[in-house]
DNA sequence: CCGGATTTCTATTGTGCTATAGAATCAGCC
DNA sequence: GGCTGATTCTATAGCACAATAGAAATCCGG
């Protein structure tokens, strides 16, 4: 980002470059799309979007930041709420895949995107991922230790599990007929909560 | 692909070009990959590419083909045999992780760039994808039918849950220490067995 | 309605890329 | 040892793209 714009409709403004940039990343891949790609959508020229970013990359970490954030922050309070074990696993799921409603440009840049970014870029990136990774992890491993999920747990596997899921259903959010956010929750809750319970 | 090569010697030469093709579309991405770049892996001009390929789409249906052939006629193998459900689903995980070992490269680009074939060679693609989803969920279907699996399983839900599981490990597996084939086929056996079978 | 700041514009530079045309080289066989 | 087809080469056309420089237009508080 070039400017400090404060002004609450320069923010605005900027916010509307960066989801116009994130549809199109979203539709085209990031070498796919050019800059003159954006600046249709904005209906503004080519040059003009260098006010906003410094570079075709700076746009690229705007709209993946925006994909992951919230992410760690929501699981941070899951971890920390009196829950049982079934309704944390069912509240991340939810958190999960909320936003492919409102973002789902910006998930679907954040998952297939984020791999072209410069390193230093990459790195931030990356740790807000991690970050996340590891409350789910630690979730899984509360549930293990109340006694509420297996013993015999691959909490590492079982946090892929559920990633993957997640992330596999942004991939064809809004393709699969039939497929509503509250089926999709639904199905995933109830196969993981499945999965990892002990049995009775 | 441009010559009909028939001689052992041009066949395996033309699987080496597909080879590096799958290499650096996958590091790079289609469009972030160059002509130039495939080139450099062979050792050769970029122009002489083009004795192997009428164009950079070509290859990447080549290596798309390539990636997504045999899925759908194991699954098929596996929907004749006489097994239970649980080892029907064991056998299609185990068969639908097995390439990475070997064409880690091409279920890459398969999975991330086929988006970007032109229409007809997507299609082509998309027809052998739906045929196998199809196949595996006719044999979660059989399971149903026969008791093993739950009554109230939704089968479309638990066919995208598998193959999205099964597509995620594509994505980390490699980068994931301790993630050996082994591990990762019988986490996610074990995840979806106990989550699709009945109770007991 | 003035003046500074913000936003968008025109014009251009330089680079990299796919693809084509046709010449040169190589391998095997008579 | 030269013919033949397969393979790789040189050279280049032609276009698209990211990014810069600096001028114009627009907006807003006083």
């Amino acid at each position: 980002m070039k400017a400090a714009a404060t002004a609450p409709q320069a923010r605005r403004r900027l916010s509307e470059v960066i989801d116009a940039a994130a549809k199109v990343f979203a539709r085209r891949g990031y070498h796919g799309a050019s800059t003159q790609d954006i600046a249709d959508v904005l209906g503004i020229r080519q040059a003009s979007l260098y006010y906003y970013f410094d570079s075709k990359e700076a746009a690229l970490e705007a709209v993946c930041a925006t994909g992951v954030e919230d992410y760690a922050e929501r699981a941070q309070l899951i971890l920390k709420q009196p829950a049982s074990a079934a309704e944390k696993v069912e509240r991340l799921v939810f958190h999960h895949l909320a936003p492919l409603a409102e973002r789902h440009d910006f998930t679907l840049v954040f998952l297939r995107e984020r791999r072209f970014l410069p390193q230093p870029a990459r790195r931030r990136i990356r740790a807000i991922e991690k970050r996340y990774e590891r409350l789910i992890e630690r979730i899984l491993q509360q549930g293990v230790s109340s006694g509420e999920l297996r013993a015999d747990l691959d909490t590492r596997m079982a946090t892929l599990a559920l990633l993957g899921l997640g992330n596999s259903a942004a991939l064809w959010f809004g393709r699969e007929a039939g497929a509503t956010l509250e089926r999709i929750t639904r199905s995933y809750v109830d196969l993981l909560v499945r999965a990892f319970r002990v049995m009775h």
